[in-house]
DNA sequence: CTGTTAGCGCATTCAG
DNA sequence: CTGAATGCGCTAACAG
């Protein structure tokens, strides 16, 4: 049906290795027959059938790249950032490898099935964008799987989450073998300090935190940032009390603004997990009458696009996205050596905007 | 290296042949053996080789979905979409086919090149989504590539963009053969003229067009559609001169505002060609010191998630992205039927929100 | 219902 | 530098 390497190889008048030898280019041919081939090429608008070469080379041109949500930007960035790395930089040349972008939706179970898909098409190298769910037997299953992945030649690099935990009981050889995969992580701990450090700089004591879902890394690294900040300033009494877990979205930061005013009419502050939620929690006070930041400061995290536009303009901790995902591709492709210890912390900048200022009443 | 079939059949003392059997479940097999073997498969943590089984079948379960931008939410969200509509419902069910969204960055070239990588692996679809680009040289090519996948047997979805133009230069058979692909449009010249009539109704009569890139299918109709108002009110003087093109991001709104500032400094409305354009020109206009609604009134068209909560409320032109890309996702699988004509327009909604108010000063 | 027999299209030895 | 032969792992006819 399809014309393939022999018509080619007929066309040209040389046998069907040669032909595979030009188009692979990794073996000396003459430049005669080179062109004489590339010519049938053309003609016959040759196409390679990826199945067979991936067969026949034991190797797939597929990289996979797996995330919660597509349609929000922080993955979207870092999914289209680990794309850009696979072209070869300006020139048109095409990229030899291919990204595929899966959406789990943050289900472990997705996250599984996903990555036998990934398997089964014998992918190059998989990417594991944000956060990782904490529940401990799934983190097994995880590590079993990307284990065997790597065995098989898969390169795996974890970008936005830590490094896996160590097996710990025991079952195999740990250390041994296969390296741990490669992570670019972020330094959502820090960044949450620092935002914190920085409403508490202005005077707010009373601070709701809006987290994010429960048993997830990047949940518990931003809240545990917070709540350091708040005991090294002497609060801890509050830990808790003004925490409410939800799902990264604007409905979450709507609904948990409300059960913080709940509980404490009178705070002065509400921290969000991320810029989306920000948006919800804005919303909500808006409802409510309150103003910001007069009444109450509000901050988001990641910086995306729209949080300078938020109105007023959010204040939230920069993470370079684009240049995380970038690098995580380049580690997947091999075209970086990885870092020190295989694991690079990313840096998450403060950016004060307009939505934060002094409390209405300063120190209660 | 790996465990292949033939290592299952062993160890379930069957034939290679009935374990493919069993794993495709196309065929009838005797209960017994069936657990058996798929005992053997736990056991043995088989997982098919994607690439040879796609040889042999000659069919892939790739299917491709072309966007301009993953990290806009735009395309995110028909990405999302289609990719939902891979996994059957509710069921735990793995997925057969497998989503690979290709971020063209809405370069032809790009947008070729991934469907060369996607003929390559011998798709069972591609979905092209968002508008096309307008140049007939691209259009042939483009057109072309699209006819020799469909010739192999991949189905081929557009989403988002309208049908291709027929060939017309008479070069080789063009209604014969395989049939057109199918298309779910957008309904962007329609919903552009209510958003218009909306503005012309509150009294607005000199309004500034942010329009997108040049010669892409999207700008042009939503373009056009507002120009259809303006005529219809008798205002097509004004045609052209308020209009300023650009890209579809964030900045290109708030340098098109400036613009059109200068243009026209009593302009009393900026109808933006998306939500992220919008937000640009509300940056602006508040950095002129100009208030949004009572000064200028500002739209933008998609609807995204962020047009609720930005400041005020932006009135725009809802999408159902979502199931537009649902919808996509079902006719590139088979399990939907394709409408009649090939061709399906999504309805856009008018969103009236705070953003848009009669002028200061009505009727100039 | 199950085993046997052929390839699918290409990348690689190995000779020449 | 090039051609001929072999097998990658699996599916699809055929037989039985």
């Amino acid at each position: 049906m399809a014309v393939t390497l022999a018509d080619v190889a007929a066309r040209a008048g040389v046998s069907a290795a040669t032909v595979s030898r030009v188009l692979n280019g990794n073996y000396p041919v003459a430049g005669a027959t080179r062109s004489r081939v590339l010519r049938a090429v053309e003609e016959l608008e040759y196409v390679v059938n990826g199945p067979a070469s991936a067969l026949a080379a034991a190797t797939s041109d597929l990289v996979g790249v797996l995330v919660n949500d597509v349609a929000d930007p922080f993955f979207g960035i870092m999914a289209s950032a680990v794309q850009s790395a696979m072209s070869p930089e300006g020139t048109g040349t095409a990229p030899r490898k291919m990204a595929i972008v899966c959406n789990t939706g943050g289900s472990p179970e997705r996250e599984l099935m996903y990555l036998t898909l990934l398997q089964r098409q014998r992918a190059a190298a998989v990417v594991l964008t944000g956060g990782a769910v904490e529940d401990p037997e799934h983190i097994a299953a995880l590590r079993a799987r990307l284990r065997r992945m790597a065995d098989a030649g898969t390169t795996v690099v974890l970008c936005g989450r830590p490094p896996l935990p160590p097996a710990g009981d025991g079952t195999g050889p740990d250390g041994a073998g296969t390296p741990a995969p490669v992570a670019v992580t972020f330094d959502n701990s820090g960044g949450a300090k620092r935002l914190t450090q920085h409403l508490l700089s202005l005077g707010h004591r009373r601070m709701g935190y809006l987290a994010g879902p429960v048993a997830r890394t990047t949940t518990r690294h931003r809240l545990e940032g917070h709540l350091a900040a708040l005991a090294a300033a002497g609060l801890k009494e509050d830990t808790g009390r003004l925490t409410v877990y939800g799902a990264y979205d604007r409905s979450s930061g709507y609904d948990g603004t409300l059960e913080l005013l709940r509980r404490d009419p009178d705070l002065t502050a509400v921290l969000a997990a991320n810029d989306t939620v920000a948006l919800g929690a804005c919303a909500a006070l808006r409802d409510r009458g309150l103003r910001i930041p007069e009444d109450v400061s509000v901050t988001g995290f990641d910086d995306l696009p729209f949080a300078v536009d938020a109105a007023p303009a959010l204040t939230t901790v920069r993470i370079p996205l684009y240049e995380a995902g970038a690098r995580a591709g380049r580690l997947a492709l091999g075209t970086e050596d990885p870092p020190p210890g295989g694991v690079a912390t990313v840096r998450a900048e403060l950016m004060v905007r307009a939505s934060s200022a002094p409390p209405r009443s300063p120190a209660r």
